[in-house]
DNA sequence: CATGAATGAGTCTTCATTCAT
DNA sequence: GATGAATGAAGACTCATTCAT
């Protein structure tokens, strides 16, 4: 058998498989080169871009043969695509954790939870973070963001609903540009390779930031609904 | 034919620098070439990407052979600096302007010039700025990006000091996070391919986005400062 | 497991030798196992063509893993001899008892008789004949058809001196033209993947070549051979 | 660059293309690399066959770089294409020409005319030939002959249409067999190598073929078309 | 100066074959 | 014996860059 058990989130994957309870000793062979070969992945991104990363730069990297890679991915694009779309849904995850437990809140706290969620975990995933920024443009990298940031939005304007006495004119529009406002003051930081104190400062910047734009973005519920709150 | 109507106006457009009386006419036909270069760049980039540009496809794209491309441009790595660097530059100098012409403004009405200004800048270039969210990984791309960003910070630093009664705590990295903020935002609009009506939304939301975070950012200013508040 | 419907009674099919009692219970497995992979074989050079045939391939479709594959085959080259070496004899062997079958009678018959023998078998097998077209450039195949061709030219040539009153001027000749000539024919048909109708067509036309060419190139015998021929 | 012996068939060619008089100097130097790869195609081809022809062997045989090939074929299929096509083309030809020359000849005439046509040719041109048996298999080289095949096939039967007092019940099918036997027996008969006495016999033995084919192969016109020959 | 044919190092990808389990 | 993961040499094809015309 050939590519079955790619679909990395091992861990997670398996989490939600429910009768599969171990893998054999061959799969557990086969697991271990492909987190080889995805971490190598990273590391080449890290020292030369995606422009300038080769499946040879990566295999040896990785401790094995490009035959090797080849058996796990069908293609470098499948590579970037795999690697990429798991950073992403950390990121993504992490996030639509952050507005599940954030229902209810009041606007400020909201503002404040989803933006240390998200920045947070770039910076936990820092190091993923900076490498896959140059993957965007190859391989169909843009389609991934997108439909990753679409759960994020989902869950982002989900929340919004929920925040008491205030609507919003336009959440999805407000949602988008938020996100991907955070996303691009991220990338910077992250790029530049800011120390530690640059860092902490961006991070709480980044809150007023997501609180500023929120209060701005929400009214007082209008008549109508404030009687029906009354 | 394509692409006919090049509106190569942008430079022109820009028209607030009086007389620059350069190039002879020996240079003028080098001028114009090094236009076409350009643009052909630019619309290679839109349609393979920077990842499957070849310096054949721009010259012919150019009308000119590969030696002429070659003539003007050490190597393929300076065509995409320079292409990158003049969009920039039309982006940073509308910010510029944007910022000397709201010293002593109130920081809301800084924040919906400068958002203006940027997004406006963008949607104006906005095919070029899309062509060249690929080239960042390219070319030194982000070293440019940086320099021109930074002269951009500066010019919103200085402006921010000039708001009446109010002060800010961190100046740099509000506007490295707002810089970037508005940034990432403008990226996602854009290469979304939004039609109007969005762009219109996101336009006004990137407003609200920036007014939020740079009053939410500053303070009235403490009184030793001035206590003239009154 | 695949194994499926490997139609493996070509051999059986044959049925004329009388009785081969060979292979151990032991070996029965191993042959099954040959079988399947030569059978295999065909299908993959059915499907993708001799230039695009893989071991592992070829393994997979047999049911078997590509180490038993090369447990029983040194290497590719000599898969593929095996193949073309089996189908080659089955067609020899049915020319060679035409032509044991025929000697003695008249011209005619005799060509009528290995041309209806030749293109039967061919006929019969006629997915192996076809897919081992492909095979000849590898693998020395051109070594092995020669071989056989051998074989079965030198019953023609035996064959057509049993031919009552007349005499061939050059047997060997004739016969290697007129046995490649039919393989030609044979070929063709079986390429265009010709319906039932067109076939019999074909192998009508056949007879008529070759009986056409044999009546023509023979003479009735010398005096001195045999004044009989009154 | 080497450029070695360039087999003429191309002025042939050229006459054939009515308005193009000259080619400038610049295209002349791509004619004769285009030559060299095609003649270097052919040495490639006798020596290791269709399926170990690499399109480095071949530009280096041509005397030229990889990139250079490319710059002319897009790929490795289209040259072997390209060469078949050329070789099955003055094959056809010749056989058409043979046919045009034949309209109105009695059967025997017409049957040694188009078997001395079709063996001559292929001796002119008999490295071309035995290279490329091996190239059958690859880029849809069936595809290629097949086309020619009909044309050589719509030649014979309006020829044989012609033929005094005789016809055919099947043409088509007549013509396509012998046409694909005096194929085989030519193929065999080059890919032996054989010396000229044995060429000498293959030769009037295809027209022993030939003669004996069509002669059986049609009947004496039936009545009503008797009389109006009478 | 312009041209575009030629170059060849560099990439991706395949696949016959081996060998540890 | 059977397995199939791993290997890595080999081959197709690309493209930045040069240079003779």
């Amino acid at each position: 058998m050939k590519k079955a058990s790619l679909s990395r989130s091992h861990s997670e994957a398996a989490g939600q498989v429910p009768a599969r309870p171990r893998k054999t000793p061959v799969q557990a062979r086969s697991t271990a080169t492909v987190l080889a070969i995805c971490e190598a992945t990273i590391q080449v991104l890290l020292e030369r871009g995606a422009s300038r990363l080769t499946t040879t730069h990566v295999s040896q990297r990785a401790g094995v043969s490009v035959g090797t890679l080849y058996q796990y991915f069908p293609n470098k694009k499948a590579l970037l695509h795999e690697v990429l779309r798991q950073h992403l849904t950390v990121i993504t995850e992490a996030v639509e954790r952050a507005c599940a437990a954030s229902h209810g809140y009041s606007v400020e706290q909201m503002a404040r939870a989803i933006a240390l969620a998200f920045i947070d975990a770039k910076l936990h995933d820092a190091k993923r973070s900076v490498a896959l920024y140059s993957v965007a443009d190859f391989a169909e990298g843009r389609t991934i963001m997108e439909k990753l940031r679409k759960r994020a939005t989902r869950a982002l304007v989900t929340m919004l609903q929920t925040a008491p006495g205030v609507e919003f004119h336009d959440p999805e529009t407000t949602v988008l540009v938020l996100y991907s406002a955070m996303a691009g003051a991220a990338r910077s930081v992250l790029e530049a390779g800011a120390g530690p104190r640059l860092v902490e400062s961006c991070r709480r910047e980044l809150v007023l930031l997501a609180e500023g734009h929120l209060t701005r973005a929400c009214q007082a519920r209008t008549v109508q609904a404030r009687v029906a709150g009354d």
